[in-house]
DNA sequence: ATTACTAAGCAGCGAGTAA
DNA sequence: TTTACTCGCTGCTTAGTAA
């Protein structure tokens, strides 16, 4: 990868370049020897294509190879550019119809539509998201979000959430984070729409959820 | 640097992150010992910070960290973003006063204010540039520049050059490549001022030369 | 000059385990 | 449960060298 991006960097990405491995080696800190190696590795995995001469040898990224860089690259953006998105992956599983009690209630439905300006279809969407992306939750929190009220109804106080816009599986929404409690691994979505019917899904079925900040 | 860049991922960049080695051990695909090796590293070369608790710990990455993920980000800019830039870190050497001759004719100096938009003052800041880097050379050859046509005078012939708008040090200006002859390391650079002058440089001093392609 | 093979040496990996 | 030590083994690196 080390090397691809080096390559990448003397313009192999557009062009033949001419490097020998004795240079490719003083670039990277490295011997001629494993230099070579590299390439070698790199060719066999069609990330690069070499034509070699007698004295010299022509180096070109393939389109695999540009893929590769791709795709560090799209990391290096999330953790920069996009510091106004995160991205939660995580799969459909069924809640026990509590959502749809409490997003139901006038409470909260009437901030919904204030606060995120949409009606929610009455009923969370319940997303199991991996325990290592409770971090991000925490990153979330930290942010701060939209402020539900907690309210006193049917001689109970039903408590204050947090929500956040997102995007689910490309359909506009929102998540939502009960205030206390934290350290959960499901995330409750809400949406203009039953999501569950609009995308088709079942139990098991991969989500992806990117929360706007801001 | 891997693992620097998962943990920024996870958040580690705005946050403190609860992540034990053998989570981390899962996402990098490597064992517990390893991981937890990895964020010794981390932690002396101080890219990151860490609170160790009991049965957890909480990583941050530190200033120095997230200088390294930019500079690494960076890199894959330049691949991606800036293809419309091409980079070459060199040093100023002295030329045999040649390119004053030249750059001040009027057959050259004439066509440089036409095409270029500015009175190009005579004379040439010659920058040599390491010899790996001949291979952007010849990428701007490929990509086609500002062509300066070649004339006849005083009974001989001035040779077409291809000129590329630059920026030399901050200071805009050009560099002028000679059509024949390729392969120099050695890039000549006018511009509107005496940029050894303003600029106040001496042989050997580093140059960093910005092309603008398109 | 090159590239790249073989072989030896050494660094990094992970099993076992302590705290 | 954690983190992180020791240590044996594997595999990467590089010196030497062929083509």
């Amino acid at each position: 990868m080390q090397t691809l991006k080096e390559l990448a960097l003397l313009g192999a990405m557009q062009n033949k370049i001419e490097l020998s491995s004795h240079e490719l080696a003083e670039q990277l800190q490295t011997s001629q020897q494993t230099a070579s190696r590299y390439l070698l590795e790199l060719d066999t995995l069609e990330m690069i294509s070499r034509e070699l001469g007698v004295k010299k040898q022509m180096i070109q990224i393939t389109s695999t190879g540009s893929e590769a860089l791709e795709n560090e690259y799209h990391s290096y953006k999330q953790i920069f550019d996009l510091t106004n998105k995160v991205v939660f992956n995580g799969k459909l599983v069924s809640g026990m119809g509590e959502g749809k009690y409490y997003t139901g209630h006038k409470g909260y439905a009437d901030q919904f539509e204030k606060r995120l300006g949409f009606v929610a279809y009455p009923g969370t969407l319940n997303v199991q998201i991996e325990y290592i992306e409770r971090n991000k939750i925490r990153l979330l929190r930290n942010y701060g979000g939209i402020e539900i009220e907690e309210f006193q109804a049917e001689n109970r106080t039903f408590g204050g959430v947090i929500c956040f816009k997102a995007t689910i599986n490309g359909r506009k929404g929102a998540i939502v984070l009960p205030k206390r409690s934290h350290y959960a691994t499901i995330l409750e979505c809400i949406a203009p729409d039953n999501l569950r019917e609009t995308l088709r899904m079942h139990d098991g079925d991969p989500v992806e959820i990117i929360v706007h900040l801001q």
